[in-house]
This record gives C-alpha cells, structure tokens and sequence, in this order.
DNA sequence: TATCATTTTAAGAAAACTTTAAGCAAACCT
DNA sequence: AGGTTTGCTTAAAGTTTTCTTAAAATGATA
C-alpha cells in the first residue's frame, strides 16, 4: 500500500511517515501543495492524506481540482480546527474522511486500512516503481502507450525492479521457449523501452549488466 | 551473526561486546554517532544496536536517516532516559525493538535473536566480509560493478578470505586448466580488483605473499 | 485493398571486456 | 651491492557482447 502525503509540519510528517512505514504503508511524502498536487494526479496511491492548512494552495483546493477532474482516489483530509465547519466542507467537496489534529497515528492507520479495504473503486491496475506507473489496462506507462511486445518486458521488469533479469529469460517470458536465440529481439525492444523511458525524463533506467542480463532501476 | 553496537560508555561496551561474543554473536563497535551511520548503511549486519544519547549526532538521528534511506537493518534502541519512554513509545520512529538502560545483557541476547528470526529480509545473496558487501545476482561490490573475469576472482577471494590463494589456483579456477601459464593474467586483474578497492575506501586489502599467492585481509 | 502499427531481420557501430606485451618496481639471494 | 626473479601497472590491440537503425515482413483495421 502507497500514499501520499501532504502537510507543512515536517516534524509531525517524520512521525506519521516512520509509523506508517512500520505498518507497512509505504508514503510519499511532500510539504508543498503545488507538488503534492501533481503527485496526486498520479493514479499511483492507494490514498492521499491531506492537510488542510498548507501554505500556498491549500488542502481543500487540491482536493477540489482533483474531484474536479474525476480522480477518485480515496482523501483522508488532516485538520488543525476540530470545527464541524471544516469536516463539513471537507466531506463536501468529496473527501473520504476527516482526522482533527491532534490524532494518534494508529487511529489514521485504521483509517487508511478502512479505506482501502472498500469496495474496489479501483477498476484500473498500476504497476508503480519510482517516478513510473505502468497501466495494464491500456497499457500505458506515464500515460505514453506500449506495443505488446514493449508493455510484456516492462511489466516484467517493473514486478521485479533492481533484479537482473536475463535476456533468455525475457526472450522465453515474452516470445515463449521456441524462440531461443533469437536475443536480438530482446536488445531490440530494450532500446525502444530506454527511448520511452528517456522521453518521460524518467529517472528509472534500464540498466546492462552485461553477460547477465538487464535491471530496472530508480537512482543512477 | 554480526552486529553494529553504537555506544559512547566504554566500560558498558566492553561488558555488553563480551556477553554478545560468548553468545556467538561478532560485533562492530564504534563510540561515534557519524561512524555508526556510515557503518549502518552497509548490508552486512543482521542488527544494529543504537543508544540514544550519543555525543554529536544522536540515537535518533540515525535511526531515523537509516530508515529514510529506506534501509531496513533490524534496530534496538537503547536509552537511559525514563521520562523519554513515553514518548519513544508513543511515537515510535521506526525502530524495532527499545531496551530500557540499566538491562541484562541476557535480555539484550534474547532480544537480538527474536529479531533475527524474523522474516527474511533479505532476498539477495550477498558476502561480506570487512566492510565490503558482494552482491552475487548483480556482481557489485559495495555497488560498483565488476566485470566477470574481476568478479570470479574476489568471489574466490571473499569466500576464503586471509587465506592464500596461489596464482595458479585463481587461474585454473577463473580461466580454467587449459591456462596455465598465463598468470600475467591473474596479475592483470588482481590490479584492477586493487584499483576498485581504493576508490572505495575500503579497508580491505589484497595482500601478496611472494611466491605463494594472494589473500584478502581486513586490516593492515 | 490501402493504411498503419508492430514485429522481425540484419548489419554496422559502439561499448565493455579480455588479452598481450613491455617496462618498471620490489623482493630475494649470494 | 648487484644480479635475478617475481610481481605490478598500463596502454593498445583484439574479442565479444550489446546497441541502434532502418528496411522488410507481418498483421490488423477501416
């Protein structure tokens, strides 16, 4: 499970991000609005914790644009002022909950569980690594589309980000065993994936491990 | 089993180090908050044993970059502080275990071992010996690629290591029986092993013992 | 059938790695 | 010390593997 999370309080943000990583919630983390705005667009979390004091652009307003434009991932919103008001605005504007501060961690935890747990309004399935989120509905990786042959190699390579996975290996995963030999497809198809991956100014990269075969993975 | 202990009280260290090695378990110790952190990141500990209140950098501090860096080493906390109890509980920074100061060092044992057991945390093959970590999936030491002829080599190395590997062993062993004669080629590598070594800092040294061979020693 | 996307094929370029060789350095021996 | 052996280091040449392209073949679609 993958949120993110928006709030200005950057002490209150290591605790809530250290407990929820014990629980095995994985959180992005941002303090400024604007960025956690377009991270949330991002069909990549399973939910999207908001503050609603944020300097700039506030909680609510990213939790309108994103209601506005149809995104439906569920939003827990974070209030300082415990008043009925604000609960009332957030639930208003689409909000899946309301926590007033202070809260225990482990009361947003059985929330977010609660939350996820609900009926599945996630008709479409993401793979996401990094700064990538792979769609396997329309196949579509950041939004740019796949062939076939492309999306099978990237989808296998985004279940198993930093393994080395070797050429034989994609070549029978995606071509089947009769076509041993045939490596050059796999190169072929590896080098059409980094021009994608290049295009999307990604910062995952295929890398050689030469003689073994290729990874995917976030950093250099 | 092997354990980073991050302590400033000599004498406490001494006692905790000696229980700890009678029970088997081999300990690095450092009384530097800044060293720990540079030791901890290394994926060569089954367990790193933090006290909190460290001149410079603190318990905490660490703990908590470690787990930034999304590494995720076992940890026990240590502290001597009874009014902080509170609050390390309550807010919990992502360590997995706390012992309150004074404690058996028995209990410390039991605690460490509880730990261990704990499900695999990690799914890739790795030696290490010093502070140099070889990953055998990828072929990196410390994260820097090694080619195959140089990986053979310092597998061999690490998987014996201060004992005397003759030139002609490594040979046969990487190039095969039918080179015999070619130890330039040996000669060649161990060179390049010796390069990569520096530019890690490592403390790590080939050693050469004329007319013998090779070893692979941690100190001087 | 004409069009378009995709896959296969092939070949030359580029990159990574290995081998070779030669000169220098260090250790050993008498 | 002086000579000899053994080991170190490098760069260049050679080899292998991988990359990149573009054209040809295939196949799907309207």
């Amino acid at each position: 499970m993958r949120i993110l999370y928006v709030e200005d309080e950057k002490f209150l943000a290591d605790a809530v991000i250290h407990v929820l990583d014990k629980s095995g919630i994985s959180v992005d983390w941002t303090a400024d609005g604007e960025e956690g705005l377009d991270l949330a667009v991002k069909p990549i979390y399973d939910a999207i914790v908001l503050d609603v004091m944020l300097p700039g652009i506030s909680g609510f307003d990213i939790l309108k644009t994103l209601r506005e434009r149809n995104i439906k991932t569920p939003i827990i919103m974070l209030s300082a002022l415990s008043q009925a008001e604000d609960k009332i605005k957030g639930l208003n504007f689409g909000a899946d909950d309301y926590l007033a501060k202070p809260f225990k961690t482990s009361e947003l935890v059985a929330r977010l569980r609660a939350l996820i747990r609900r009926p599945p309004l996630q008709d479409e399935k993401v793979i996401s690594f990094g700064d990538l989120y792979y769609n396997l509905k329309d196949r579509t990786l950041n939004d740019i589309h796949l062939s076939e042959k492309e999306a099978a190699i990237m989808e296998s390579l985004l279940k198993n980000p930093d393994h080395v996975q070797s050429k034989e290996y994609l070549l029978a995963h995606v071509w089947g065993t009769e076509s041993i030999g045939e490596e050059n497809y796999v190169e072929v198809y590896i080098s059409y994936l980094r021009k994608k991956l290049k295009k999307l100014n990604s910062k995952c990269k295929i890398k050689t491990i030469r003689s073994l075969g290729y990874k995917l993975c976030s950093k250099s």
